[in-house]
DNA sequence: CGCACTCTTGACCGCACTCAACGTTGGTGG
DNA sequence: CCACCAACGTTGAGTGCGGTCAAGAGTGCG
């Protein structure tokens, strides 16, 4: 990917001073003063990445870290027969590149039009020195990872198909805060959802299937899941 | 678990300093200057566990964080009906306590015979503070995690039988670190293995024996492993 | 010697995968 | 406007890998 593709300015939305990004609150950026906030602004970028557009594949030297403003993304590692396992999806306020050494271990990629604010790893590091919060924050957000890792361990070592359905919905309710009833858009389409629980295509769409049959979700459309019975759901879940 | 178990010193072995420490270099407190040691000395306890005496269950309060000095220890998680996913296991110098909010999310119990050096969670937070060269190795320690988190996701979620264990087999020699040839000693008894990889006792049974007939590893007893393929062992672990 | 525990091996079963067909939707161009 | 096509999702039929159940081998200990 090219450099100039980069706008400075940071989330390519001429917010140069990141004081009015609307991510704000949601981020890494939220652990420094406004007073901070400069140093940051000034090695940023923005970028939008449309649908199915790579943001880096596996491997990739990593030469940088980035803030989600907009949209979401898949992480996702490959086999070299074409087997994919989606480690995770972000979503605004998320931020990317914790996960590495010198290269990438994962893949990313924009599920829907997305935006980011991109900072060269080696100034990001710099920073990461001079504000203490920032890392601070940043090894919060690492310990929740690791906690939500194990938790898919768990989901992909241990759990029935009928579990991982329902336990990627509770997921998703919790992480985008749904209202009580209210309808849920799904980030991912049924053959990332696959990728993502360890199963196939077919058995993600039987199983919604089954979980509707039985009353514990509604179906609206294929983007969106309404969650009819959370109680019951947590049952389906494994708890 | 109560608090007098615990005796001041560090490591239980009365190297009031952490200066002689034999997984000093391997540790976290590694990244501490002569210096700088006495502080975190000051907090620590040490203690001995026996075989299969637990640590800590998940849920527990977290109050603690560990550095291991000796032995081994497997975390995991359970579900309500017994079914279980260890999700990792730690040796000496590695450090425990990163993945929790207020409450740990996942249990720790000793395999062997373990010693662990004991820091109470918001004195160590303090020295975080204090020192953030500390701070700063635990998020590349958190980052090393959470790449190991997702190699362990795509082989729960997508690897064979064989894939899971010569993959294991694998990852184990590069983490203890093994000579060409040589026997490793396997830190999981069958049942725990089983349990890491997301298989049954019996299928890992099956597999070592039939990766044995393969002739890509030996078992001179059920307590080693010998790599006599490594090669043909990275093309079985599905690269 | 008996007992408990771990590991191995065999026979059978079932859940999720594979293969296949069909339905639905949205975009494109005649 | 409809015909066509591609992409995505659903459903059905049959299969196979790994799970379940069961028996037996090996080992250590009282």
């Amino acid at each position: 990917m090219s450099l100039d593709e980069w706008k400075p300015g940071g989330a390519g939305c001429a917010k140069a001073l990141c004081e009015e990004c609307e991510v704000r609150g949601l981020s890494v950026c939220g652990a420094l003063r406004s007073t901070e906030l400069p140093a940051l602004a000034a090695i940023a970028s923005g970028r939008r990445l449309e649908p199915g557009q790579t943001l880096f594949h596996e491997g990739d030297p990593a030469e940088d870290v980035f803030t989600v403003t907009g949209g979401a993304l898949k992480l996702f590692k490959l086999m070299s027969d074409g087997r994919r396992q989606i480690t995770g999806y972000l979503l605004p306020g998320d931020f990317l590149g914790l996960a590495y050494g010198s290269t990438y271990v994962f893949g990313a990629e924009a599920i829907s039009g997305t935006t980011l604010c991109r900072f060269p790893r080696r100034q990001f590091l710099r920073l990461l020195d001079e504000f203490p919060a920032l890392e601070h924050e940043l090894l919060g957000r690492a310990s929740s990872e690791l906690a939500a890792a194990q938790e898919q361990m768990l989901l992909l070592g241990r759990k029935t198909a009928r579990e991982r359905v329902a336990s990627f919905v509770l997921q998703l309710a919790g992480r985008v805060g749904s209202e009580h009833d209210a309808s849920l858009a799904l980030p991912l389409n049924r053959t990332d959802i696959a990728d993502y629980l360890g199963l196939t295509i077919e058995t993600v769409s039987r199983t919604f299937t089954l979980l509707r049959k039985e009353g514990l979700i509604g179906l609206p459309d294929k983007q969106q899941v309404r969650l009819l019975a959370r109680e019951a759901l947590q049952e389906a879940a494994g708890i």
